[in-house]
DNA sequence: TTGTATGCGTTATCAG
DNA sequence: CTGATAACGCATACAA
């Protein structure tokens, strides 16, 4: 990319050239190297020598070119965060953990929203071996980038946030307990007396879609009938269309969606089809972003702790990029919660 | 900051040191220059030389410095974002906008979240003064950052979004049209047959608010009280319940809050005193944040494109921060659209 | 078609 | 207490 290829065009102001190092110590009658010391305090300086420094940096606004410090220094103190959507809620507040971490870590977040694309998550993940980033915070939520993230893992300072990727072990990785998740709603349908159940998962090949559903069919002992969605509010729905269509009577007398999102999307097709929740059925959803305690019925759901997550994620990942080493595998498995809420209730029969 | 002051703890993998274009150059038995010719395509290189550099680069795995590279062209092709809270949908969306339009642009994001908080500000505008970043989307959407803009405006690339700081003139701006969704609002409760509007506001010295309030005020045309609030749900609540504790009965029949979350504080304090939305009182929000369509009742609210605002602002300005250039004056006044739904009707009387 | 020398702005090293 | 010099890694003007 090219600055300015045809000219500025009349009228523009031009950012106007900021003062150098070279400039302030110039002025001051001093070399750049006492400058540096000046505003770094890394060596004594004469006071009088000093003030007249600062005099100067402040009369000629000079700031410290941060580009040209981390060029010398090794390290950027930027992190990248990639996350497929940042308008999902459960991501949002990811990043916020995540943000939270880094400030509190002197570091800035880059944020890598990829919408799912894999050339968008390329072209992230190029940063990390442009040195751009000291560290990227890997939520992808999506299953094919393991072979692009395969090469980096082993080279460079990266962290699972939320999703484990399959086939990779050896992560630094910080995820909620998807299998305890599944559990407690698993238990929960099965108290309420339900024993035929449509599970709506992720994609495949994302371990916590796979770990949720583990454990519900663990807890819930019924007969569970499996849906492969891709977490967005559309599959949910669809997926129930589908199921409704295919069968003469619905014989699953509650749905456990993914996430909320789904969760919602399959209550709007059951309700499409005049089925009642939850009298008719019953629907869990998993995430509780904060729609599920808003929306009507509540949402049944469980807790994911997602700002604790991205928090995690990146406190650990910095504590060893800022020192420029790779993490090693270690597991941060945070606690989830059972919120149970108006849309489950006993069968009807 | 010092990188591994004390030393890395044995047993740490370190990054391994990444090869630099002087590597490549020697292994491939040619100039820097020429490597540096292969890869940018810009002057040409024998075949016969550029596919052994080629091989090279591929055995060595070598990526230019972005940083190196940065500081030669005299930008970062990096832009930042100021938000005051990622996890309010509003401005999840607003992100969403502005990174699409950052990546369009080939710039990545920095996310600057800052609570609210001003030093957090404070240290997040420095990464413009310190050249780390070409641009500035700022969309405090809290008043008291002007001083600290001032002296920004005019000698750096910043852009407003949403929200214009009073007596900050001369700068590039993308809005939502506010005053027109305070119009749409007063007519709506006024055709309903309301005479009398509680209005909730945000807080004091926000151009947005002020806006929405003088559209709704002069549409209205009926009795307006005025509370002033901070946008949290929090406020919504506690100025509805103190409204409620000054006055022996509710002579206000419909409320007008800020925004959504601050609507969604109000409808509990209601509820709380044992009044129906919108039996007893009609409610309208701002924003349309995805809650507002699936609580109970829907939520009456005027939908602000947030998502364009966020685009709008992020590409106008990099039209000209890309070139090193501030921006000159202008505003981009987007549409927005009244979304009656379950929260308002006629007045009980 | 290729290479040499220089500069971007800073900090570390070494010398005084 | 202070300064000259080199180096970080790259791109470019100039030279051949």
């Amino acid at each position: 990319m090219t600055r300015d290829p045809g000219g500025t065009p009349p009228g523009w102001r031009s950012v106007r050239k900021p003062a150098s190092i070279k400039d302030v110590a110039a002025a001051a009658d001093v070399s750049p190297t006492t400058v540096s010391h000046v505003l770094s305090g890394r060596r004594p300086v004469a006071e009088e020598t000093a003030a007249r420094v600062r005099s100067v940096v402040n009369r000629l606004g000079y700031v410290p070119a941060s580009l040209a410090r981390s060029l010398q220094a090794g390290f950027t103190s930027v992190v990248g965060l990639l996350i497929p959507d940042i308008s999902n809620a459960f991501f949002a507040d990811l990043a916020k953990g995540a943000e939270d971490a880094a400030h509190d870590l002197g570091y800035s977040l880059i944020l890598c929203n990829t919408e799912f694309d894999p050339e968008r998550e390329d072209r992230y993940l190029g940063m990390i071996r442009s040195r751009f980033i000291d560290g990227m915070v890997y939520a992808a939520g999506s299953p094919p980038s393991r072979q692009r993230l395969e090469a980096l893992l082993g080279s460079f300072p990266i962290a699972l946030a939320d999703e484990e990727v399959e086939g990779l072990e050896g992560a630094l990785i910080a995820t909620a307990d998807h299998e305890a998740g599944g559990r407690f709603v698993g238990n929960h349908l099965r108290e309420l007396g339900h024993r035929r159940a449509l599970a709506l998962t992720g994609p495949r090949g994302l371990k916590s879609s796979t770990a949720r559903a583990s454990g519900f069919r663990q807890a819930f002992r019924g007969d569970v009938v499996e849906r492969i969605g891709d977490f967005k509010e559309s599959s949910g729905h669809r997926l129930v269309a589908e199921f409704l269509a295919e069968q003469r009577n619905l014989d699953a007398t509650a749905i456990f969606a993914a996430n909320d999102l789904m969760a919602f999307g399959a209550i709007a097709a059951l309700r499409e089809a005049g089925l009642a929740v939850p009298r008719d059925v019953s629907v869990v959803g998993f995430d509780d972003i904060r729609v599920a305690s808003l929306s009507s019925p509540a949402l049944t759901t469980v807790r994911q702790p997602a700002y604790d997550v991205g928090r995690t994620a990146t406190a650990q990942l910095l504590q060893y990029a800022a020192r420029g080493a790779v993490p090693p595998a270690s597991r941060h498995t945070l606690p989830v919660e059972l919120q149970v809420r108006d849309s489950t209730a006993q069968p009807a029969r």
